[in-house]
DNA sequence: GACAGATTGAAACAATCGTTTAATATATCC
DNA sequence: GGATATATTAAACGATTGTTTCAATCTGTC
């Protein structure tokens, strides 16, 4: 590029190494982990010297924590916002409403740009081998939107027990995170054909079984299936 | 132990050479992945040599290529083989059967002891950061039990068009994938308090929801969300 | 301009990685 | 018994890992 660029700010030159230094961890242990991802790795890509890293962060495993955590609140308070927004409607939405803005509450930070889909690789490789201290991502990630989404449920969709409600929004967003992930994978082998659908069609089949899924979990409130099969099969 | 029993065969030493690196390497490979499992660690597991990794299977990479279509395999034989039990019952199973027993189908070889829990974190590494030939995981294990569910429920649920079957078995398993995740997540936590129900309950609100979003998914063959905002987010 | 503190740079650190080599042990056949 | 093929071993290979060292450079203050 140009060699007199020293001081002109290219958007990505006028950044302090720490944040160069972050925006590169952000990326590669997305896409790559952490194992896999090198202190080299990183900073080159930053365009910085390799002992910025332990200067800035005091190592590797700091670096990814921080790394990790922002991105973890960022994307927690978002969605938080955006429930509210969704609950502050008047007249409350209906049910359909509210399934349809939740797929996209859950899904929108996740697509929005490429950094949306680093950060489902990251939770997902977080869930599997923890590197976070113990419950970080539990505690601080996953419990106050499931607390919040239940909450939400419990207000506007038909009537459910608690436990009922938790488990339903547990339905909602297993569905969204697999026909997401299933999209991703079908994108990279470039089978587009395979996923039948596009996504208008996706969303609402989501609505559709959702909206089936909840009226008839509300209905059967004591119904045991009569033969309980399935629940052995779990110890 | 006994130092004597070289020729006698104790359970793990009975086992050539070959065969111990290979359990050894399912079960490390599983656990912390294939960056962070290094050939000391299998040769180590399976008390051998560094070289014999390289002198059986060529490579650590082969090796775990060889690892991971051998539980492919066996787990996609498996499922298959109980859903073609499942059809062939006579009479066809109902709809509340067919879901219960597909949930046995996609979770008991994942929970029967501790290598199914194992090769569940396999193949979701493997879908983040794939390792194998292209498509290989899509095309030998995802895709011929997408089939196979998909024409089963054509022919036991209520009338649904090809891509819709698709979808709604899309449904299913997202939500067993990541019940049973939630499932592991909490029990490393030792928080069992806060998945609120058993397995017996698990299983029974995944019938009721599945059946009720089936149902929903055949009634309403066209209906179209009203305002379809959802859709524009996923670009 | 001189000083002090913060930041960066090139080089080297010990440790570990996957792999290779060459020698040894074991079993099989003539 | 000797020859042959297979299997296992200890040792070393070069490459890469995260981290440290220390001098050079930059930045702001007196």
């Amino acid at each position: 590029m140009d060699a007199t660029a020293k001081h002109e700010c290219q958007p990505h030159d006028c950044e302090d190494t720490r944040d160069r230094i972050l925006t590169a961890a952000r990326e590669l242990f997305a896409e790559k982990g952490f194992d896999a991802t090198s202190v080299r790795d990183i900073t080159t890509e930053a365009g910085c010297n390799v002992a910025s890293v332990n200067y800035h962060f005091g190592g590797k495993d700091n670096l990814y924590l921080e790394t990790f955590r922002s991105m973890l609140t960022v994307l927690r308070d978002r969605r938080l916002e955006m429930m509210g927004d969704l609950m502050a409607r008047e007249p409350s939405p209906s049910l359909e409403e509210f399934v349809e803005t939740f797929a996209v509450i859950m899904l929108e930070p996740l697509v929005e740009d490429s950094r949306g889909r680093m950060f489902l690789n990251l939770v997902s490789r977080e869930m599997i081998s923890p590197r976070l201290p113990h419950g970080v991502l539990f505690e601080e990630f996953f419990e106050p939107m499931m607390e919040r989404a239940t909450a939400a449920l419990e207000r506007v969709g038909p009537p459910l027990d608690a436990a009922s409600a938790r488990m339903c929004v547990m339905s909602l967003v297993g569905q969204l995170l697999h026909i997401l992930k299933t999209h991703h994978l079908l994108a990279d082998l470039g089978q587009t054909d395979l996923m039948p659908m596009g996504h208008t069609d996706l969303i609402a089949h989501f609505v559709r079984f959702s909206v089936g899924g909840l009226h008839a979990c509300s209905e059967s409130g004591a119904v045991e299936s009569p033969e309980n099969i399935a629940a052995e099969v779990i110890r």
